[in-house]
DNA sequence: CAATCTACTCTTGTATACGGTAGCGTGCAT
DNA sequence: ATGCACGCTACCGTATACAAGAGTAGATTG
């Protein structure tokens, strides 16, 4: 946390997030200088990073615009997912250490655990164990560049609103895919481990997209 | 283009090609400040845009450096560019108009000139008109986050590149490649084509890694 | 003599002021 | 009335000035 232009980063992601802008609304550097507090350098720094992410695009000399999701787009990014995270798996099934191990059981434990709660499923517990458990793996890969491509691509926005589509089922079908993921780890199987994130993703595109049109 | 950030970004990466900055060194703000004529704010920007590209490293506080290149990251990066563009070749077949497919076969004849010409080869020619096609086909796969993030992995791989000289048959049998890919593409195929594209970048990463070590 | 603490310097990070460009509205001519 | 041109305004792009942090070298003390 160097300082203002992480500030920044955080404010303006959590504002669209929010909904307090909507995709194809402009982004007034001065502006959003205002509601972050910090001047239009760091700003700008921000504005490229979330660029750099999709999340929002510049246009030269007329500055920056929260992206628009088109249906296509979604898909690819899915796709693109798909292969990244898959290509990931399979690393992991090769490089994984045992803490990496130990880290991926004890998410696929909680969120067991989240799910196997009375009442109405802890959607936030899940995505956040989730997250985790998705972060492990790309670790287990230990590679910066795929790890780097990798988190460009999941767009916050994205993975929000798809947590929020997934239903009880849906999350317990995804938590089945995690042991499996983590049993093929385990084994060192990395075919299998690719195989099954393919299948993972692909199923969580299907959930979103139907769902979102 | 004129914009002093656009020179600085060219001009940065020229001078990492050139191999005036090694991997390794810093790049201190106010020297490139005082070699590419701008003062530090464009500069800053650029190295931000390079650091995207993992041209350069930035650490908080310390400033940037040249990116340490391993053999791994190397060939991770030549097998997410072979997914990649393999979804591009893919898509492209699906959606490829009459446009593409000309300026496709515009290269492949071009580069096909080259290598029929008398003397030594014209390696300068040959990689633009093949820069020129694999910009075809993702152009022709009609994605933008696509396109953004394949080009995010070229960059680095063609500085990597600039080490290796291309012997004749490389260059035949990598327009070769070309050949079949425009026929896959033509024909709507896109198993083939996506095979094929695997195959091609595949093939580019043994030969450069086979050379460099 | 070695180790540690401190002060200095050099670089990055941030703020602000200035210049250029694109978009937009108004007015005039057809 | 409509289309074009000119000027205005507001914002982005760039430069420079200032603040803060990290690395280093020197001095002091054990």
């Amino acid at each position: 946390m160097a300082k203002a232009a992480d500030q920044a980063y955080e404010k303006i992601g959590q504002l669209i997030l929010e909904g307090h802008f909507k995709p194809g609304d402009r982004l007034s550097e001065e502006e959003l200088s205002r509601l972050t507090g910090v001047s239009r350098t760091p700003v700008r720094d921000a504005l490229r990073r979330l660029a750099a992410e999709y999340f929002v695009v510049i246009r030269p000399n007329q500055g920056a615009a929260v992206a628009i999701w088109s249906k296509r787009d979604i898909d690819d990014l899915f796709q693109m997912r798909a292969m990244l995270e898959g290509m990931a798996a399979a690393r992991a099934a090769d490089r994984r250490t045992d803490e990496d191990i130990e880290l991926l059981d004890e998410c696929v434990r909680n969120i067991g655990g989240v799910l196997a709660a009375d009442g109405p499923p802890d959607v936030d517990a899940f995505l956040t164990e989730n997250k985790k458990f998705h972060q492990g793996i790309i670790n287990a890969a230990s590679s910066p560049r795929l790890s780097a491509s990798i988190s460009n691509l999941i767009a916050p926005a994205v993975v929000a609103n798809t947590a929020r589509k997934f239903s009880s089922a849906d999350m317990a079908r995804s938590n089945a895919h995690h042991k499996e993921l983590l049993d093929a780890v385990r084994d060192g199987d990395r075919e299998l481990a690719e195989a099954i994130m393919h299948a993972h993703i692909r199923a969580a595109a299907k959930s979103y997209l139907s769902e979102a049109g």
